[in-house]
DNA sequence: ACAAAGTATAGACCATACTCTATACTATAA
DNA sequence: TTATAGTATAGAGTATGGTCTATACTTTGT
């Protein structure tokens, strides 16, 4: 498929799948024929890829750290061992977050509790 | 306290105070006295607020959501019943940034199983 | 054949959240 | 009193993550 296609089924702006692709987030497929445009081509590894980018983002990483995130999901650059303990790692700062994220809460409901209670105005 | 105490004792640059400060996250305490400098005074409150601020920032909130947060916890500037509704919003967010977490930690832990099982490489 | 729509590249521009520099005034210690 | 250290303001610069514009080439429909 062309970029609108990806577009249009990912959500995500052409412009921003073009930046991106720029950034080394994802790689059009290279077609080895020769032909008389440079129109790139997508398949249904960059939707993956573009919606692994955006649940990534929602949960607070950023790109960079998305982009060594997808090298080590797709790419085979590093080994078995290298790659168990990238997802252990990203496992541990995930849990790490969903804890900070209990703290707020519980923060955040003693607040609304004083509210509650009238302790801030009468 | 002067900015720089607070700054030692938040571990938030003296810049960033001053930023914060400017965006109206926090306010310095007006002296009434008239004095001949205009050296801004601190006081617990502000450590309060600026660590406040990080951790809201830590869980992803913008400095503008946390500008309203703080607003709604110190100021009185709204009712009790603006302030329950706007505290329970809060929470609603934070569950779900937990389970957007839960989700991606799901992930994470099913490519690391598939990595185990050497589904990628051999 | 020609207009309209799609694609590519490069670079400008924007918002957020800092971070730093220049300049000037103030306080403190020798 | 004079150096130096701290404070204030304004504005420039940086990094991230886009978003948009200009220009040029390609494809498609009529």
């Amino acid at each position: 498929m062309l970029i609108s296609e990806l577009s249009k089924k990912t959500g995500v702006s052409i412009h921003t799948i073009r930046f991106y692709e720029n950034k080394g987030l994802i790689e059009a497929t290279s077609d080895k024929n020769i032909k008389t445009n440079k129109y790139k081509k997508y398949d249904e590894s960059h939707i993956e890829k573009i919606t692994v980018i955006k649940e990534a983002q929602e949960v607070g990483f950023t790109l960079s750290e998305i982009k060594t995130l997808l090298d080590n999901w797709y790419g085979g650059k590093s080994t078995k061992e290298e790659q168990l303990e990238f997802f252990s790692a990203k496992i541990t700062e995930v849990n790490a977050k969903i804890n900070q994220l209990k703290q707020a809460r519980k923060r955040l409901e003693e607040v609304r509790k004083s509210i509650e209670k009238g302790e801030c105005q009468e």
